[in-house]
RNA sequence: GCGGGUGUAGCUCAAUGGUAGAGCACCUGCCUUCCAAGCAGGACACGUGGGUUCGAUUCCCAUCACCCGCUCCA
């Protein structure tokens, strides 16, 4: 799919209601986005499968839904409040961008050649995780000025960030030879800050949450506590999570408010090797599961140096979206990270103790953490299909029918003989078990395109045979056969067809 | 945050310093027995705020949003 294709997404997306731009009305808001009707049943699809999958369908998962602010504590002991904000440096010329807390200012003083009594000084910017690192740069560059000036005089360094304001005009930055182009040092802290109660002061500063994965690691002892869960186990969560993203991009995929489905599964540290190695297939076999193409999807390896310094394995699930391959889900081994910080900012004692083998530790954490949003987005773009039938575009989202908003669309072949209310009897049988849609107007091959669009997969037709034995067709959208079923039972016959139990039948017996 | 681009109806586009048009979609009626039918009628738009001007959708400035590239992404 081309960028191309992506506007078409898009546009299809807010034409039929999946998506729109956050309070459009008043010119929208970067980085926030809004599901229409068809988007919420989508999206509610997905997360209810995630929640199906991990939790009914397993006894060795429970839930929860935690606030989404916390004690500010929380945020200390994950490293978010120190750790998730940079302040950064730009350069005004080269358009370079520096971390302030790894710039360096070496300042060398010279004789100037034609005035030995006047000192000239140079301030050069270098950039190193440490002074010791940015020095060789540093002494390149005076070693340079030094061949038309002589040794210098003397030289001393310091932080860009400890520079007074009014000095940091005369550095030079890293990348250039004059002085001046470098701006203030600027916080982008991705942490939203908020206060509760209503006076608003230091004292009462809290944060909406980054990752609902805090707030499972805080419930740790209330869920062991309730003794209904026995290690192997996970805790899971689906809600709302909040960055200020510098830059969101690429329509709902880098978003501000976003919705994460995660799990933290609690294991013993000899077993965390093999539930990471579990974790990363399964995860990735439930995408595959619900409709994405296995070509379109991979599993990518973080290498030594690209994983956070607790981890000692971490796996993305990546889907080639058109506008590159980038992260659904990332798959982290944690280690016991996560209780150990809370355990020492909390002062509460979160190690498990084992009653087979009386043995008391720290359990170790596989976190498989997954965007709601980005596999929503993922799914829309896997569906978006433009098929030609009889030379006419047909504009079709081939959403697998567990996830499609609407599962059946019920329709009158014409207005008439009573097959409006036949129809209308279906639709709201069908409506008991399934999102149903009942349409009547205008002409019923446009009323089938019009389900094509919203990624319907099944359309059921009332017309003159019904009134007489009692059948309805059943319309597939991918392979556009038709064939007539009872209509006693059609919301059995829907369900088989949505569960897999039955297939669409190789025959067109259509009138 | 930087650079470039775009912004006209629900969607895709057009025209214009003098009160904005089309196709599709939508609504109503008639007609219609299976894949975007026909006829008639209808509703709907110049992103926002300033400036220039007798008059701005058009020119200028700012702002917001989106797209592309950079940057960032614990």
């Amino acid at each position: 799919m081309s960028s191309l294709d992506m506007e078409k997404l898009v546009s299809l997306c807010k034409r039929r209601g999946f998506i729109f731009p956050s309070s459009e009305i008043y010119g929208g808001i970067g980085g926030f986005w809004d599901y229409g009707p068809l988007g919420v049943e989508l999206k509610r699809n997905i997360k209810d499968a995630w929640w199906h999958d991990i939790v009914r369908t397993r006894d060795d998962m429970v839930g929860l839904d935690c606030s989404i602010i916390m004690n500010p504590r929380v945020w200390e002991a994950s490293g978010h409040v120190g750790g998730f904000s940079d302040p950064l440096v730009d350069c005004k010329k080269t358009k370079e961008r520096y971390r302030a807390d790894q710039l360096w200012v070496f300042i060398y003083r010279f004789n100037a050649k034609d005035d030995p009594g006047k000192h000239l000084e140079f301030w050069w910017g270098s950039l190193g995780g440490a002074p010791e690192e940015a020095r060789k740069a540093a002494e390149a560059r005076a070693a340079k000025v030094a061949k038309k000036l002589g040794q210098p005089l003397d030289s001393s360094v310091t932080g860009y960030m400890q520079l007074a304001p009014e000095d940091r005009d005369k550095v030079i930055g890293p990348s250039v030879d004059e002085a001046g182009t470098l701006t203030e040092p600027r916080s982008f802290n991705l942490m939203f800050k908020t206060f509760v109660g209503a006076l608003e002061s230091e004292s009462n500063v809290a944060y909406l949450r980054p990752e609902t994965a805090q707030g499972i690691f805080a419930n740790f002892k209330n869920v062991c506590d309730t003794g209904r869960v026995k290690i192997p186990f996970g805790i899971a969560q689906v809600g709302k999570s909040f960055r200020n993203e510098i830059n969101p991009r690429n329509f709902t995929f880098r978003s501000r408010e976003f919705e994460q489905m995660e799990i933290e599964f609690f294991c013993k540290p000899e077993d965390a090797k093999e539930w990471y190695a579990y974790w990363r297939k399964a995860r990735f076999d439930w995408y595959v599961k619900l409709g994405l193409r296995s070509e379109k999807l991979r599993l990518r390896d973080h290498d030594p140096d690209e994983l956070a310094f607790y981890s000692t394995a971490t796996a993305d699930i990546e889907y080639a979206f058109p506008f590159g391959i980038s992260e659904l889900e990332g798959i982290a081994h944690r280690g016991d990270y996560d209780l150990t910080q809370h355990m020492k900012f909390s002062g509460k004692d979160l190690t498990y103790f084992d009653e087979e083998s009386k043995a008391r530790f720290t359990p170790h954490v596989i976190e498989p953490s997954a965007g709601a949003d980005r596999a929503t987005l993922a799914f829309l773009c896997e569906a978006f299909h433009e098929d030609v039938v009889e030379n006419e575009t047909r504009t079709v989202m081939k959403l697998h029918p567990r996830l499609a908003p609407i599962k059946a669309a019920v329709f009158p072949l014409v207005k008439r003989d009573g097959m409006p209310e036949k129809a209308m009897s279906i639709h709201k049988c069908i409506q008991q078990k399934f999102a149903s849609f009942y349409d009547q107007t205008g002409a019923v091959g446009r009323r089938y395109r019009r389900q094509d669009e919203a990624g319907t997969p099944y359309c059921i037709t009332i017309d003159g045979q019904t009134l007489t034995d009692d059948t309805v067709t059943i319309r597939d959208r991918d392979s556009l056969k038709q064939w007539r079923v009872p209509s006693a039972n059609i919301d059995t016959i829907i369900e088989d067809l949505i569960t897999g139990k039955t297939t669409v039948p190789g025959a067109d017996s259509a009138n």
